[in-house]
DNA sequence: GCCGTTTTCGGCCCGACTGTTTTCAGTCG
């Protein structure tokens, strides 16, 4: 069987890290290319390992040498330069650069001078005091390795927290800075504000003429258990739930380009950084701001010529290093308030925070084909809402369709649990019940029409609840998988298959029946799944819900490609679900979904003919 | 190892914190 593109990055991760390792640097340019090479792999939405030589080479990121390596790797099972690095390195040496606070040079050094070239025997290092006499190193680097090993794989940098943990954390955090005096704006950034299933650590981002006040302000909430380290306008902490958070400070006219720096991704931003080098500008954290003619890119052609500015007049020093913490002053700003700001003077258009990931949007942007992402304020219904009729929802049928109206939605699908669900789905006697009152309920209000449907579930042969003629008596149908999760790929292809087919069925629910961190959800054949989708029409769910987030980012970005249809929708079992909504969009927005393509962004009236269309009718 | 609407050679993002050093290297964001 051929290697999957997993395999393929995963061989590139590891040639990144043996060339850490072997060259003893973490800034070795090989490093940077192996892990470029493996970003690019990772982010092919076709088989790698079909591809030839030349159309490797072609990718961004791979070149000839690389593009060989693939090749060799695919064709024979193995690379020689990786056995070569692997013979040269042992496996201990990986674990090694897995300790925080140890790098390619002092396990470089470990290895030359002790020959410790794995965990134990740096214990045993540590242990007889042999650690702490090496050259540069000391008693306290001792005491923090020994730390850090014991406390190896407890850190959320470790492990990664499910970021339906996270994002409520960084919520609190930011809302505990926002009341203090000294902070004049909070925001949260990096992995979370962009959206990613699963979170390193929190990145919380404030605002302030007074750092210092902040930061022990900070030191002092409660939730915090431990500090990594803290200097003048960052400090590294870590929660009793072993989450780190990084707390930056910046002045509050560097906001925006603080935000940007601080919501990366690293490689969004080494790209953006690279593009204000071109345009004779340098970007960091603080502002964009003008290189001096002697600092810009096009190095002056003239010989002898030295970019270096040590030895001598270096701008503003008079004895002291760059002050930390501001911007330097010998630049002119061109921009730094807002991210908009700072993107338009880079000659870009605002990109959105969730598509930050280096994986075309700068492209895209560059170009103007970036397409109109959906927001909150363009939904107008919610399709796939419970009420306690069924299973465990937790709201009335009057306090839901309240909700709704509160929230503004001009329609909402009513989607209790039919009948084969094992946890009390509703009787066709019971549908009809509620049925009458949904209806009653519609003409009583008068402002938010109505849809009475139901969330069936896939059986494990793809058969549905009720019989086609029950089914054809619904307003709207989602349909989901709730049980069976460990089928054959084939076997779980052909019962979503099925359930997309059939003429009643106007959405799939939860796609993948994931939960993030504890499930993966079935395997599915998406070519077929999607493209069947485009045939029929039926809508692809995007369920808010933050364990589920289901279709993923990448599956919806695959079908907004297709032209699939989606919905985004709550899956609310309470009233306060229904603000969800606002995750489901972030998630549509990760996966670059144009507003057109999000039926509940239509009108009622353009909805309802889209519904009827799917149903055949 | 990669790459080029100036470059096929000579660069490769930029800064904070710690520990160890006497002027900065290493690691991390
Ligand atoms: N310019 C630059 N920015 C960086 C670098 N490393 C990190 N950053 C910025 C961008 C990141 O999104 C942000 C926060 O760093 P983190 O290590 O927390 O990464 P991030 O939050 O993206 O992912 P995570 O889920 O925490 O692993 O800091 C770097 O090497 N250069
Ligand atoms: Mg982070
Ligand atoms: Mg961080
Ligand atoms: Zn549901």
């Amino acid at each position: 069987m051929l290697p999957s593109n997993a395999d393929v990055a995963r061989v590139l991760g590891e040639l990144a890290v043996l060339s850490e390792i072997d060259e003893g640097s973490p800034q070795a340019f090989r490093v940077r290319a192996y892990q470029n090479a493996q970003r690019s792999i990772e982010q092919q939405t076709g088989e790698v390992a079909r591809m030839s030589a030349s159309q490797l080479a072609g990718l961004k990121g791979i070149g000839r040498s690389t593009a060989d390596k693939i090749r060799e790797y695919v064709d024979t099972g193995s690379i020689r330069k990786l056995e070569e690095l692997r013979a040269r390195h042992p496996v201990g040496k990986q674990e090694l650069l897995r300790v925080p606070g140890l790098g390619p040079k002092t396990i470089g050094l470990l290895d030359e001078l002790l020959g410790v070239r794995d965990l134990p025997s740096l214990r045993a290092a540590l242990d007889d005091g042999r650690i702490a006499a090496l050259p540069g190193l000391g008693e306290k680097t001792a005491d923090n390795l020994r730390r850090a090993i014991e406390q190896l794989g407890l850190s959320s940098k470790q492990t990664r927290v499910p970021l339906h943990v996270a994002k409520p954390l960084a919520e609190r955090l930011v809302a505990a800075l926002e009341r203090l005096d000294a902070v004049e704006q909070a925001a949260y950034a990096g992995s979370v504000r962009r959206f990613r299933e699963t979170i390193g650590d929190l990145d919380v981002l404030v605002a302030s003429r007074d750092p210092a006040t902040v930061t022990e302000a900070f030191l002092g909430l409660g939730e915090i258990a431990s500090v990594i380290g803290s200097g003048a306008t960052k400090t590294s902490v870590l929660t009793s739930e072993g989450v780190q958070v990084d707390l930056r400070v910046v002045p509050p006219e560097s906001f925006g380009a603080a935000l940007l720096y601080f919501t990366g991704s690293r490689a969004h931003n080494i790209r953006l950084r690279q593009r204000a080098l071109r345009r004779g500008l340098t970007l960091n954290e603080y502002a964009l701001a003008r290189l001096p003619e002697d600092e810009q890119e096009p190095a002056a052609p003239h010989v002898g010529e030295d970019r270096e500015a040590d030895g001598e007049a270096d701008p503003g020093a008079d004895g002291e290093r760059d002050a930390t913490g501001d911007t330097r002053r010998d630049l002119e700003v061109m921009a730094q308030g807002t991210e908009e700001e700072v993107y338009a003077a880079l000659g870009l258009p605002y990109i959105a925070a969730e598509l930050r990931e280096d994986d075309g949007e700068i492209e895209a942007a560059e170009a103007g084909t970036a397409p109109q992402l959906v927001e909150r304020a363009d939904l107008r219904g919610d399709l796939h809402d419970h009420t306690d009729w069924s299973g465990d929802g937790r709201a009335s049928l009057e306090d839901m369709v309240a909700g709704a109206v509160a929230r503004g939605h001009a329609y909402l699908g009513l989607t209790d649990h039919a009948e084969d669900l094992r946890i009390n789905g509703i009787s066709r006697d019971g549908m009809l019940r509620q049925r009458r009152l949904v209806r009653e309920l519609e003409q009583e209000r008068g402002d938010i029409r109505l849809l009475h449907g139901a969330e069936l579930n896939i059986g494990v042969d793809g058969s549905l609840d009720y019989d086609a003629e029950f089914l054809a008596g619904f307003d709207w149908l989602v349909a989901s998988v709730h049980s069976h999760f460990t089928r054959p790929v084939g076997e779980q292809t052909a019962r979503v298959l099925a359930a997309i087919r059939h003429p009643s069925v106007t959405a799939i629910g939860h796609l993948h029946g994931r939960m993030i961190g504890k499930r993966p959800g079935i395997e599915l054949d998406l070519d077929r799944v999607l493209d069947a989708a485009v045939e029929t029409g039926t809508a692809i769910e995007v369920n808010s819900n933050l364990r589920r987030l289901d279709a993923s980012a990448e599956v919806i970005r695959e079908g907004a490609r297709r032209g699939v249809t989606f919905v985004i929708s709550t899956d609310a079992h309470a009233v306060g679900e229904l603000d969800n909504l606002r995750h489901g969009v972030a998630n549509a927005r990760r996966g670059g979904l144009p507003r057109d393509q999000v039926a509940n962004t239509w009108p009622l009236e353009r909805f309802e003919s889209w519904v009827a269309a799917v149903r055949g009718a």
